[in-house]
DNA sequence: TCGCGCCAAAGGTATGACTTATTCAAGACG
DNA sequence: CGTCTTGAATAAGTCATACCTTTGGCGCGA
């Protein structure tokens, strides 16, 4: 967990607890009731109900208490609310949601990635586009997911755009829940990574139009697997 | 103040300082040393920094103090953090990214609205680009203004995807900044205007790689402008 | 029936005591 | 002389309590 201490415990347990529906929107909880049943000081209570807050999943209110916040409010964009999402009821909506933000945002990073990769970038997405196929090849999901998450992180980082760089980590998560729910029983399609290949090459070579599209390519063909998926 | 309270206060100086670097990677306070410097207790010190805490602004560690963290750690999407940014220094190179993330996001949001579009939305986008037309030629700069973040916060919502839709309170930001900060002396170019409408047209016509395209004319000419402002 | 004012409930702040982790340095031992 | 151990000082973390402030709702009276 990402935050420390007793009001990390609190986190752990409320943020899921909100994220899934189980505390629907207008839930009111109080801080007396929640230092009970945690058996914590209200200093705790209340540093945690100030993070929830902060993420917009809660507001507190004088005289009312600690009230759940409709869906909209929420802060989606961040880290503990995305993994919260992913991790509850709300699964199949938030993978929607992160997959157009990936079509949208994974083939610009791309394209800019193709103009102002260092030598080092373009050394490490060489290097892992080869570890790719070799994974592949192997069959090893387990490499292969690692080596899939670091390059599309590097695409992202190397783009020089902090904002996508930061959308590296949650890629990740989407990847690594892929894997896991779907239990790939055969290797990963030779045509994908053919075209981690190409997007690879095309930044590496300077061809912004090459490595954007071949993005886009793999980023929609992601995108209709999960809508095949989820129905 | 997005936060209430004293350690809304608290936030208010603390985060604009660390995010124009006022503040440096590495500076340490202490919580002592900040209830003497703002007049306040300890509760409200604590539950400050772990608001900043969770921005990642800032990790708190024994024996240490509070220490000022490297940006590439910072959450560059938490809202309180890019309007800080927005405020500050680092004002050139936020736009900067929010430019990319605009030209990636909006295209999109564009065509996934030309596929969902509700009728009400659909009424609103062209209501909004009728109020654009006129005040546009009455050079009502604010109102105008009102109007094109209207329009462009309708079309992420439009879009059906929570993540976009959240993104039109930072749009709006980048906008207000834009016309603040340029003070702009004459009216609004005419072609933008038409792009609009014709984001407009296209997303109600159902058709989305017109939407798609005219927005990413829009968007890649705002980034235009703004690579040639901050040189 | 409507409006005004009072009260109680719940969060907000302040404070002091105590706990725990961590760094740094002094001292012991090889 | 260097390294390892141990201990003390420091600063954050937690707890319990008291008190302040806001506000929603109830009851009283017009």
């Amino acid at each position: 967990m990402e935050i420390q201490g007793l009001p990390g415990k609190l986190l752990a347990e409320l943020g899921p607890a909100i994220a899934s529906g189980e505390l629907a929107e207008g839930a009111v909880l109080r801080i007396e009731e929640l230092e009970t049943r945690f058996g914590v000081s209200r200093t705790v209570v209340r540093e945690a109900v100030r993070i929830l807050e902060s993420m917009r999943l809660v507001a507190s209110k004088r005289r009312v208490g600690i009230t759940v916040q409709p869906r909209r409010d929420w802060d989606v964009f961040d880290p503990l609310v995305i993994r919260w999402r992913l991790a509850g009821a709300d699964r199949p909506a938030q993978l929607r949601s992160l997959g157009s933000l990936r079509v949208a945002v994974e083939p610009a990073a791309a394209a800019l990635a193709a103009q102002y990769a260092s030598p080092d970038d373009c050394r490490e997405l060489s290097s892992l586009a080869v570890e790719l196929t070799v994974t592949a090849r192997a069959a090893d999901l387990t490499a292969f997911l690692r080596h899939d998450i670091a390059f599309h992180a590097t695409v992202l980082r190397a783009s020089g755009n902090e904002m996508f760089a930061h959308l590296g980590d949650t890629v990740g998560a989407v990847l690594t829940g892929r894997t896991e729910h779907k239990l790939m029983p055969h290797q990963p399609r030779a045509y994908a990574v053919q075209l981690h290949r190409e997007v690879a090459e095309a930044i590496c070579a300077g061809a912004p139009e090459r490595a954007e599209q071949a993005m886009r390519t793999i980023v929609t063909g992601a995108m209709q697997e999960l809508a095949a998926e989820l129905g």
